[in-house]
Formats: C-alpha cells, sequence, structure tokens
DNA sequence: TCTGGGGTCCTAGGACCC
DNA sequence: TCTGGGGTCCTAGGACCC
C-alpha cells in the first residue's frame, strides 16, 4: 500500500493568479487599483453574470457567477468591465513564461493557474526562496499578483495557494495536515463541489479532518471511485505527476451561445447553429485535429439541458460538414419549445499528423500487408459505388485514400 | 430580477460479441 | 425448454473546476 504512492522527494508548487481578469485590468489601468471592479458580460444580451472581481468588490459581498443587478444592489459604487479575453491570454502567457524560466515541469491548468515540480531546481536556492522570486518578478513585470503554494503533491498545492490570497506563499508539509488542512470546512475542499459536499454532510462528515477518517467502503458506496479518492487526498496522499503534456492533448472542442431571447425561429437557430460549426472548425483547424463525433446541446427555456451526439463513419473538420451534422441532430430531437442555448462540440479528436502516419504506415512502408490493403479498398470502393483511392498531391504518383474514407479503410484494415 | 462558456472525468444502461 | 458472465463500445447525463 505505502509504496503505491511515492510521496518522498517531490516538492509542488501551485501557482494561482488572484482575481486574474480585475488584476489585468488594474494593471492595465491603474486608476481601477483599489477599487471594487468587476469583469461581466452584457445583460442586454443575457450575459451579465459576475466573471471576476477585485478583492474589494468580494468584501461587499460581490461573487463569481452572480447576477450583475444582484452586485450592484451589494456595491452600488461597483465599477464593470466587459472581458477582453486577448489582453488576459498576453498576461497569461507572460506569467508562464515567467514560470517556464524556473523549470519546464509546469502543467497549466487553466488561464490563470499552474502546477510546477521544482524538485531539480535545488541549486537555485530553497523553495520558498524560489517562489518569492517567482512572486516578486510576476508582481515587478506584470503588474499582477499570485498565491503560490508549496506541498509534496499537486492536491496540497492546491490547497496551499488557496489559504493566504492575495499575494501569499503558503508551505504545507505531510505533518503539518492536522493542523493546517482537517480543520477546513468540507466544502472547500478541491473536489467537494456543492452535491458532494451535502452527501458527506448527511454522514457528518463536515471537515476535512472527518473525511480523511472516514470508512473508506462507506465512502465508495456513496460517491464511486471518487470516494476513494478524495479520502486518500484527505489524508495528503496525490499520485498525479505534474505533466506538462497535459494541456496539449484535447479531448473535445466546442461553442456554446446562449441568445439573447428564447426563440423558436429556425432561422435565427440555424444562423446560430452555423455560426457555432464555423467557431468549432476554425479552432479545430488552428489545432490540425479532425473529430469523429460530433454533439449538440439544447438548453430549453426552463433551463433543462439535452445532449445528442453522432458517432461518425468520417473524420470531419470543415464548417459545413459540422454544421450539417448538427443541424441534423437538433432537428432529430427538438421538442419545438422555446431554446434558450445551443452548443455544439467535436469529440473523440485526432491530430491530423497521427492519421497520415497511420495511413503511410498501411501504404507506403508495410509491403506486406499490401494484399491485404488493397482487398479493403476494394470492398470499401464496392461499399461506396466509387474509388476511395485517390491521386495524392505529392508529385511522386503515389496513391492515398481519400480524405472522407480514411476513418473507414483504418477501421477496416485493422479489423480483417 | 436570475443564473455564461470553456472544459474533464465518471457512471449507468443498452447493444453486441464470445 | 431456459437463458451465465465478462468485455467493449456507445450514448446521455451529471458533478466538478475555472
Amino acid at each position: 500500500m505505502s509504496n503505491r504512492f511515492p510521496t518522498k522527494g517531490r516538492i509542488i508548487f501551485h501557482v494561482d493568479m488572484n482575481s486574474f481578469y480585475a488584476s489585468v485590468e488594474a494593471a492595465y489601468n491603474p486608476d481601477l487599483k483599489g477599487k471594487p471592479l468587476a469583469i461581466a458580460g452584457n445583460p442586454e444580451h443575457r450575459k451579465g453574470i459576475i466573471v471576476t472581481s477585485s478583492y474589494e468588490a468580494r468584501a461587499k459581498g460581490v461573487k463569481t457567477t452572480m447576477p450583475l443587478w444582484q452586485a450592484k444592489e451589494l456595491c452600488p459604487e461597483l465599477i464593470v468591465k466587459t472581458p477582453n479575453f486577448d489582453r488576459y491570454r498576453e498576461a497569461s502567457r507572460n506569467m508562464f513564461a515567467i514560470l517556464a524560466d524556473i523549470t519546464p515541469y509546469i502543467q497549466p491548468v487553466s488561464i490563470d493557474e499552474g502546477y510546477m515540480d521544482i524538485t531539480e531546481c535545488a541549486d537555485l536556492g530553497t523553495p520558498l526562496e524560489i517562489a518569492e522570486r517567482i512572486q516578486m518578478k510576476i508582481k515587478d513585470e506584470l503588474d499582477l499578483p499570485c498565491s503560490i503554494g508549496i506541498a509534496p503533491n499537486k492536491f496540497l498545492a492546491k490547497m496551499a495557494s488557496d489559504m493566504k490570497k492575495p499575494m501569499g506563499i503558503t508551505v504545507l508539509r505531510k505533518r503539518e495536515l492536522e493542523e493546517k488542512l482537517w480543520p477546513l470546512p468540507i466544502e472547500e475542499m478541491y473536489g467537494v463541489g456543492k452535491k458532494t459536499a451535502v452527501k458527506l454532510q448527511n454522514l457528518k462528515i463536515n471537515t476535512i479532518g472527518d473525511l480523511a477518517a472516514y470508512d473508506v467502503y462507506q465512502l465508495k458506496t456513496l460517491l464511486g471511485v471518487n470516494g476513494e479518492r478524495l479520502k486518500n487526498r484527505a489524508n495528503g496522499y496525490d499520485p498525479t505527476p505534474v505533466d506538462p503534456d497535459a494541456v496539449s492533448i484535447f479531448k473535445s472542442i466546442g461553442n456554446s451561445q446562449t441568445l439573447p431571447h428564447d426563440t423558436t425561429d429556425e432561422r435565427e437557430i440555424d444562423r446560430l447553429l452555423y455560426s457555432l460549426s464555423e467557431k468549432v472548425s476554425e479552432r479545430m483547424q488552428r489545432k490540425s485535429v479532425v473529430s469523429e463525433n460530433i454533439q449538440v446541446m439544447i438548453r430549453y427555456h426552463d433551463r433543462k439541458t439535452i445532449t445528442r451526439s453522432q458517432q461518425l463513419h468520417d473524420y470531419v473538420e470543415l464548417k459545413d460538414e459540422i454544421f450539417s451534422i448538427s443541424s441534423e441532430l437538433f432537428y432529430a430531437n427538438w421538442n419545438g419549445s422555446p431554446i434558450r442555448l445551443l452548443g455544439v462540440t467535436a469529440q473523440q479528436l485526432t491530430e491530423k499528423d497521427e492519421i497520415t502516419k497511420q495511413l503511410d504506415l498501411f501504404t507506403y512502408e508495410n509491403e506486406a500487408k499490401n494484399e491485404k490493403l488493397y482487398q479493403v479498398v476494394d470492398d470499401l470502393s464496392e461499399k461506396y459505388g466509387k474509388d476511395v483511392f485517390k491521386k495524392t498531391m505529392a508529385n511522386d504518383n503515389r496513391q492515398s485514400i481519400s480524405t472522407s474514407f480514411q476513418k473507414d479503410f483504418l477501421d477496416d484494415f485493422k479489423h480483417k
């Protein structure tokens, strides 16, 4: 059991920017410093919810996801800005560049936070010194505050960075769990949301310490595998490594949008489906991926939300392909009542390079398999009534499989 | 006078195969 | 004359996070 969770030796940072969007705006326009500031969408378009707010606004009770009107009731002098994502993305890039000066073992989690494994950085100073240097550099160069948690694993580092905000540095050692982690209310534990908190409280689990001591089998009955994982974390165990590659592998790419008003107007619906398909397609092409599964999401006026997806026999990436599939899915499943939100998501993504590699392997490198290859090609051509081979653009006269048959081909070939 | 948009991971049930 | 059990894939929904 004990060596399942190697705890010795790692030193993990969790770097968390403090009220990031609001801080970026204040760095851009220093007049905003020290004032109650909120970033929120336009209420005219039903997007008037608080995305982030400054600490001065939070002191008045302003919270993330609160409707704007409610925030203004609590804090009439609230200054409101609409989000400026390009600005935030640039600040984020600069922030991660500062982290990358220390170590390549960085795992970005979102635009404003990330983990670092600084175990190998002993020559740069003590962990505390390194953290202070990072925090100061981000403050000096970008005028942005951050908090840093230092611990032997990601979960503890994450909890630690939350303990002192803004501009805090917190070290959380294994031997300090009882004193620093266990007294915290269960709903403050990372991974415990509203629903899980209620379930746990029903078992009289009110603090992280209560969870750490609770019977693992009962937790598993209540929460499945997550029950055991949460208990392990409460005891300071988290075996997941800092993984620098985790961000580059996308599982899905989706866009969704709440309409300015609920609608049943098919032209409006089509327009939105098309623009969502277009956005998804653009993002896919920027990342050079193709998809085998398209999902639409329909949120009705009563906020009831359904998702419907279709497994494809092609790889798709073009906006018209994505639009025609999502449109079909939509009209096959829409119950006719007014719609609040629509979403289009591409799932089961594969990098184009991967497909090329696989096809190359079959088509050009593996002579021994050629007979089988041509058999599959013949079968497919017969099935679809046309030649699935096409000349490649390359000048060497090689043939390749037409894009829209590549998936069929690979599937059939592997299963033959 | 209400509740955005981007994701990941897990679960449960059904189909299908052996 | 009576239907086990495991594995995998697919779909839809839900919990959670920022």
